[in-house]
DNA sequence: TGTAATTCCTCTAGTGACTAGAGGTTCAAG
DNA sequence: CTTGAACCTCTAGTCACTAGAGGAATTACA
């Protein structure tokens, strides 16, 4: 049996995150002590652990919630899980290529007006002028 | 003269984004209509390209509002632009590299299962055991 | 057993950067 | 002059937490 202090320690995930993921439903609401403490048990630990590797991961609560709830699940709807992978790898590689275009050009701000600081920084001005750019940029979510 | 509604078609940043950033005072309030409706000009219209430009870049509202503090600076003040670029681009560096990882995971984690779906699926053990992971990886951002 | 330090409890509110909706007013075109 | 689109303010919601107040329970040690 953990206390809420020591399951953190176990998870790296922060008590009052342990706390809100029981209000989300997340997490069971898990046996008191008499005195009104939580107290958790391995099957806890291990169900805070998936959900801490998915938010690592990139996934939204949603989807972690998604992934729980196939627990036992056999068949067509693991084809859930599947999926929800499969989407989160073609976001994650998008936001890629969108940050990698997004260096490119912070590199030639901030390399525009190295050492020259005398006058109006070139910085500013590139950092206004959206016609500098390469490409097209959206946000970088 | 534009009204909000222009300004928001020539900027491509919504309404409510734009009374947004009047209340954090990114923006100067407007000259009103006697019907009190916002009127903006071409310096408004530059002010609010540049946040957007910002924005797409990544930097937060506060980096956001200490470049344009700077307008009309000169000398060291500048540097505190250009610091400003560097630090983004280092953030933006350590953010790719650790977005990486994850797709190196996912991609391994979605191929676990491909095809096999009978019995208990890889994915959902894959996206529980962290152990499973090439190394240790953070919350991406 | 006493007491002090630590941990725990609930509840509210704050973060960042918006977004959505209600309920009402003003503007511009025909 | 009427109609419909665009505007106004204000409140509240989003996501995934995080922080703090004020108080109760537990644990460690003497």
């Amino acid at each position: 049996m953990y206390s809420i202090g020591n399951l953190s320690r176990h998870t790296q995930v922060k008590i009052p995150t342990i706390r809100f993921y029981e209000d989300k439903g997340l997490l069971p609401r898990p046996d008191r002590t008499a005195g009104n403490q939580r107290r958790y048990d391995d099957t806890a630990l291990k169900r805070l652990l998936f959900i801490r590797h998915c938010r690592d991961l990139g996934l939204p609560l949603t989807d972690v919630e998604g992934l729980l709830s196939l627990e036992g699940a056999s068949g067509g709807d693991l084809n859930q899980a599947h999926e929800i992978a499969e989407r989160q790898l073609a976001d994650l590689r998008d936001r890629i290529s969108r940050l990698r275009s997004l260096e490119a050009e912070l590199t030639r701000i901030s390399k525009a007006c190295d050492g020259k600081h005398d006058h109006v920084c070139a910085v500013l001005h590139a950092f206004g002028d959206h016609n500098e750019c390469a490409g097209p940029h959206a946000h970088s979510k």
